[in-house]
DNA sequence: CTATAGGATGGTAGCGATACCAAAATCACG
DNA sequence: CGTGATTTTGGTATCGCTACCATCCTATAG
C-alpha cells in the first residue's frame, strides 16, 4: 500500500507518462517505434523524457519482452591480442544493431568455460560466440535446452553445435608445412601451443605431420616442440631446437607471439634468417610485416570471422530459420623473407 | 486467466518449488544464501534444480532486488593492446566476486562514450569504469544522476567524477625527457598520439615541453609530431624528423606501437640506434624487452590500475560509503639499449 | 450523413524473481 | 513441560516495463 514511493526510486515511465500528459504505453511506443505514435503525442514525450533526462530499465524491458540485447562472446584469454580484431568487429556489429557484449574469458579451462556459459545463460543473454570449440558435456546441454543462437569460431568443426564461422587449422597448418618444403625445407620444427582441451592446437599438429607425410618427409619427434606461448618461450624453443643437433633448417611456429619471440633470438645470437634458419607464423600479426626480416605466415581473417559470427547472431534474433551454418572463411599463406 | 503458461516458458523458480515440495522463496534463499535453509530444504532444492537444469533468471533477479551484476567498461579502442592486461585484471577480479563485464568501446570519439554510458546506464550497469577522463556535460549528468560507482582510469584528473585510478601522463613524459636530457641527448624529439578529446596524449606533450624547460633545453616545434598510431605511422615519424635537418639525437614516441615501428625502421634501413638515434617509448608493451636493441620506456601498472579498479568498484557495492578516492599507481622508467 | 475500416491510445495482466513481514517450527532453559 | 527467544518457512506485494486486447478517434467510402 506504497503511496508514491518516496524512496531513492529512478524516474520510470510512469512518471514520464504522467509529466507528458499521455499513458505509460504511448511513452513505451514513443521510445520503442516512434513511428507507431503521433507527432503530437512523441513530441510531449521526447519533450518529458529530455526534461528528466529519463532513460528507460532495460532490466525491466527485457523482463517483460522476454528478450534481451546482450550477446555473451567467450574467449580463451582476453589479453591475446589475436582476438581482440575479431572482438573489435564482432563489438561493432552487434552495436551497429542495438546489441551489447559481454566478454569473459576461460583462461583456456573447460570447467571455467561452463561456468561462464551457464552465468551468461542465467544473464539471459539473447546469444552465445563461443571461441573453443571443444564443451563439456554439461555446457552443450545448457546451450541445447537454451536454445538461443550460438557461433563456434576457433576452429571449422565438422558438427558444430549450432552455427560456426572459421577455418580449417589442419588445412591452415598442412598447407604452410607444404608451403616449406616445396621452398626446399627438409627439415622441419614445429612448435605448438599446448594441446589439452585445445583443438585448434591439435589440428594443428595434425596438419603438420600430414603435410610431412604428403611431402615424404620422415617424422621427427624431437622436432616438434610444445611450448606455452610468449615471447620467451618461442626463444626457448628454437634454441632447443637448434641445439637438437639435427640439420634443421626451418621451423614453423603454431603461434604468432612464438614466432616473434623465435626471431628475436636469431636477431640477438647473430643467426640469419632465413639462411641459417627458416621461421614461419601462423596468424598475421601486424608485426611480422615489419620486422627485419619480415616473417612468413598464415592470414587468417579474424576480422571477418567477427563481423559474419555477429551477422549470424542478428538475422537470427531477427527471425531468421535455425538453420545449421558452417562458413569457411578460409587462410592465406604470406610468402615473406623469412623463409 | 492463462493456465499454466504452457508456452514455451522456461523452467521458473515456481517449477522448481512445485517439484521440490517447498515454497519459492525457500528456492530463492537455497540458491542465494544456502546457509539460511535447513539442510533438508536444500537438499530438496538442489535435488530439483539438477534434475531441471534449472538456471535462475538474473533479469528478474535484478529488476526485482533493484541490483545488477554486471559491471560497465568503456576503453577508446578493444583493438588496441594496451588496454588488454587492464580488461583482463578487471574481468578477473569482478568474476571473483560474482559480476561481470561489458565491455564497449567509444572509438576516441566523445559523443560515442556518451551513447555508450547511457546505453549501459539503461541496462542499469551496477558500476562503471572509463578510461577516457574527458567526458561530455551529458555523460557527467548521467553518471551523477544514476548514482552508480564510476572508475576513470586513463589519467590521474585532479578532481575525478567519483573515483580515480591510474598515473599522472604529465608526470610520466615529463620523467622520460629528463631522463633522456641526463642522458646526454640534446635535441629530443616527440611524436604525440592524437590530441584532440584526449588529455592523456595532452598531459603527455605538457610533460615533454616542461622537462625541455626544466633542462634548459629550446623547444624546436619541428621536432613535435603528432601521428595516429600504427606502426606504419611510428616509422614515417621517424624518417621526418631525421629529415628535418636538425641534429635530432633521440626521439620520445607517446605510445608503443609508434616506438616499435620506428625501431623497424632503424632496423631497415641499418640506422644504429641508440648511436645515431635513441628511441624511448610509453608503456611496457613485453615485445620492447625482447626486441634488438631492448627499447627504454615507461612502465605503468596496467594490471594494477584494472585491479585496484574492479576492487573500488567492488567495497562499494559491497556498501563503503561513497568518498572521492584517488590513486596513483605512479609509473617507472626502464631504462634499455636503445638510448 | 451514417457505416466502417484502420490507426492511435489506454487498461490490464503478467514477465520471474526478491523484500518484507507474518506464521510455523525449533530451541533453550527455568 | 511450558514459555519466550530463535530460527525456518511461506504469503503477498511489488520491481518497471511490454504484450495483448479493448477502446476511441479520424478518415474514407457508399
Amino acid at each position: 500500500m506504497k503511496k508514491k514511493g518516496r524512496g531513492g526510486g529512478a524516474i520510470t515511465m510512469g512518471d514520464i507518462a504522467r509529466h507528458a500528459g499521455v499513458s505509460p504505453m504511448t511513452v513505451s511506443r514513443a521510445l520503442r517505434e516512434p513511428g507507431t505514435v503521433s507527432d503530437k503525442m512523441r513530441r510531449k514525450v521526447d519533450a518529458a523524457v529530455r526534461q528528466f533526462g529519463y532513460l528507460p530499465n532495460r532490466i525491466a524491458g527485457s523482463l517483460s519482452s522476454r528478450r534481451s540485447n546482450i550477446v555473451g562472446l567467450v574467449v580463451p584469454s582476453i589479453r591475446n591480442s589475436l582476438y581482440a580484431s575479431m572482438i573489435q568487429s564482432v563489438s561493432d556489429v552487434l552495436r551497429a544493431n542495438g546489441l551489447h557484449l559481454i566478454i569473459a574469458d576461460s583462461g583456456h579451462s573447460l570447467a571455467e568455460e561452463e561456468a561462464l556459459v551457464a552465468a551468461l545463460l542465467a544473464q539471459r543473454v539473447c546469444g552465445l560466440v563461443l571461441h573453443n570449440t571443444v564443451h563439456s558435456k554439461r555446457g552443450c546441454d545448457l546451450v541445447r535446452v537454451a536454445g538461443v543462437p550460438v557461433v563456434e569460431t576457433g576452429n571449422l568443426v565438422a558438427r558444430p553445435l549450432d552455427m560456426a564461422v572459421s577455418y580449417s587449422n589442419f588445412d591452415a597448418a598442412k598447407a604452410m608445412t607444404v608451403h616449406l618444403g616445396r621452398l626446399g625445407y627438409r627439415k622441419i620444427g614445429f612448435v605448438t601451443l599446448p594441446l589439452r582441451d585445445n583443438d585448434r592446437s591439435k589440428e594443428r599438429r595434425r596438419g603438420y605431420l600430414a603435410a610431412l607425410k604428403e611431402l615424404g618427409l620422415p617424422v621427427d619427434h624431437d622436432l616438434v616442440l610444445e611450448a606455452v606461448g610468449g615471447l620467451n618461450e618461442g626463444a626457448d624453443a628454437l634454441v632447443r631446437l637448434m641445439q637438437t643437433g639435427s640439420d634443421i633448417d626451418a621451423v614453423f611456429f603454431a603461434g604468432d607471439v612464438l614466432a616473434l619471440g623465435a626471431l628475436f633470438e636469431c636477431q640477438r645470437r647473430g643467426w640469419n634468417v632465413p639462411g641459417r634458419i627458416a621461421i614461419a607464423s601462423f596468424d598475421d600479426l601486424d608485426l611480422l610485416r615489419h620486422t627485419v626480416p619480415t616473417v612468413t605466415t598464415l592470414r587468417v581473417p579474424r576480422a571477418e570471422i567477427g563481423r559474419r559470427s555477429a551477422e549470424l547472431l542478428v538475422n537470427r534474433l531477427r527471425g531468421a530459420p535455425p538453420e545449421r551454418v558452417r562458413i569457411d572463411v578460409g587462410f592465406e599463406i604470406v610468402q615473406r623473407d623469412s623463409t
